[in-house]
DNA sequence: TCTCGTTACGTAAGGCGTAACGATT
DNA sequence: AATCGTTACGCCTTACGTAACGAGA
């Protein structure tokens, strides 16, 4: 057996059984790809994959299980090398962060800064996608860093530590009456809404506000970006309703900005790390750099928890920042 | 980064550092498994070995580490060629038991029956040794089970089924005059005692009796199994104490067995199992041979509990049968 | 002097790429 | 007809064994 069949398989396995595609994405050849599966499978007296004629199909049980095994074989080797770089230089290496637009684009510039200017020789990489698929991205190891507000709770294999909690607020072009009028959610509900779409930037709480009130308000147009939804509100497509990091007033002179911290709970951004994960110290830097109260210390004592409910008790006392 | 170098670190680590010997159990030649470890080495950029002149004299940190985890990469791709195994022909394969020479000889022998007669295919390799020395395989995965009595609470990694509870006996000559009196603690401390070394076989519980009663018994001669115990018995040398199930009267007419279960706690003999080990069905079913209450859904249960004190938890109303 | 790891070198295995083939959609 | 995996073949890397070397104990 050798670690590049494992890999083999797991690629295709991540490639809709497509060999060629495979091939193509690990910069080789095609047939190399299919001899070391089929060799392996030789080895292991086993079909990993099935075949109808000359497609491959689908994943056997047993190619189910042995791929998945595969994956925490190369995880773990993965680690070997982190750990070995660790010890050669701890000034070198390669961060990977996914994390959503909203994240990106208004909580972490300051953070990545002053990360850059300490590691430059840390090639650092930043993911976009949904929260959904940023989890998946930590959950395969394809990225170190999770960084968003929904979609949390779904993985068992990622520790989520809390870095901040932050509120919504209104935004509306100048001279909206909905800037003269109490703010409450009964007067929103009568405006047609912008806002995030489902299963970004803390939307399920938003939801949630509406639905204990009786209201159902009308949400015309949804983005997942703040910047989107800013243009939309400019256009007059209706009453924006984002994360109150996510605006400046200071640069945005035509928009009113209204707090609606009294209105919606406020979310928590959590980092998510793989459990397992071996943590490099300009990584723990990083993660410190984005909440200050997630200290090495705390974060070993997070990652070491057995299951959610554990990690939750142990920040159950923490008082987060608060945008 | 090779699993052969992964393992041959591995193992010259666990041979004292000791480049020929590990070539020799490893039947390769030594040149070979220097140049590997050198090739990983450089393309970890990490010593794993420091060395004094031409003799690997240490560990070194990184080195600690990296080992750690290529051992654990080398028992999950064993895990990988068991579970393939499972699915090509679920009847083959091997099991290897560590246990001491009181299970071996008087325990497990009506179960390996059962077992190699159903499973005629599968290898069964038993290895005998200290409570401390069988656990210590069963974490390095050179064994799948380890069935002891004493040791246990050591090894993080060791899940310990409960299998039953035994107790004691006392073994005379017959015409003994301990024979005639009640059975004491007080009494028995007249005589000179032979019985098991320290660490093996519930010897711990004996000691504990003694000293709650302020009594120090003259331990005249120790020994690893309950044969050589009877064997000094029989000499005169003093009298044995021993585990009820390593006698059987009407194989020993010369000698007398007083039931001692009022005198010392009863002891509980229990498997251990790595965790993380994957189990092939025939594993769950010897070990449900061993102990009837431990079906594969109990056993998978243990299995999945985080630290020591869940696997007590659920255990805790489980009644054992006694011995 | 003996043990033990490193270096040097030759051989043989095996991974990988190109090209041709055959089957499926 | 196009896509995709398999087979065939040749090159070239590389793992491994033997032999000679050199450094410690």
């Amino acid at each position: 057996m050798k670690l590049q069949q494992l890999r083999y398989i797991w690629e295709v396995a991540h490639h809709d059984l497509n060999v060629s595609a495979t091939a193509q994405s690990l910069f080789t050849s095609q047939p190399g790809i299919s001899k070391q599966i089929r060799l392996l499978e030789d080895e292991l007296g086993v079909e990993v994959f099935a075949r109808s004629g000359k497609h491959l199909t689908r994943i056997t049980p047993a190619g189910q299980a042995i791929i998945e095994l595969a994956g925490e074989v190369l995880r773990k080797v993965e680690t070997i090398k982190k750990v070995a770089q660790e010890f050669s230089d701890e000034k070198r290496g390669s961060l990977s962060i996914a994390t959503t637009h909203t994240q990106a684009r208004y909580v972490l510039p300051p953070v990545i800064q002053q990360f850059i200017r300490k590691y430059p020789e840390v090639s650092l990489h930043m993911k976009q996608g949904t929260p959904m698929q940023i989890a998946q991205m930590v959950v395969e190891g394809a990225a170190d860093f999770a960084i968003a507000t929904e979609a949390i709770a779904l993985f068992n294999d990622l520790i989520m530590l809390p870095c901040y909690r932050w509120n919504r607020c209104i935004l509306v072009p100048k001279g909206h009456p909905l800037a003269q009028k109490e703010l409450t959610l009964a007067n929103l509900a009568k405006y047609p809404i912008v806002t995030y779409v489902a299963g970004f930037t803390g939307r399920s709480k938003l939801d949630d506000a509406f639905k204990s009130q009786g209201l159902t308000p009308k949400v015309v147009f949804t983005a997942a970006d703040s910047d989107v939804i800013k243009t939309y509100v400019r256009l007059g497509v209706g009453v924006g309703i984002v994360a109150r990091m996510a605006v400046d007033e200071d640069k945005e002179p035509d928009l009113v900005a209204l707090d609606a911290s009294h209105l919606f709970e406020s979310s928590i951004t959590r980092i998510g790390i793989r459990r397992g994960t071996f943590m490099r110290g300009y990584m723990y830097d990083f993660v410190q750099k984005t909440a200050a109260h997630l200290t090495p210390e705390v974060v070993d004592r997070a990652l070491a928890c057995a299951n959610r409910q554990e990690v939750e008790a142990l920040f159950a006392q923490q008082r987060l920042p608060e945008y």
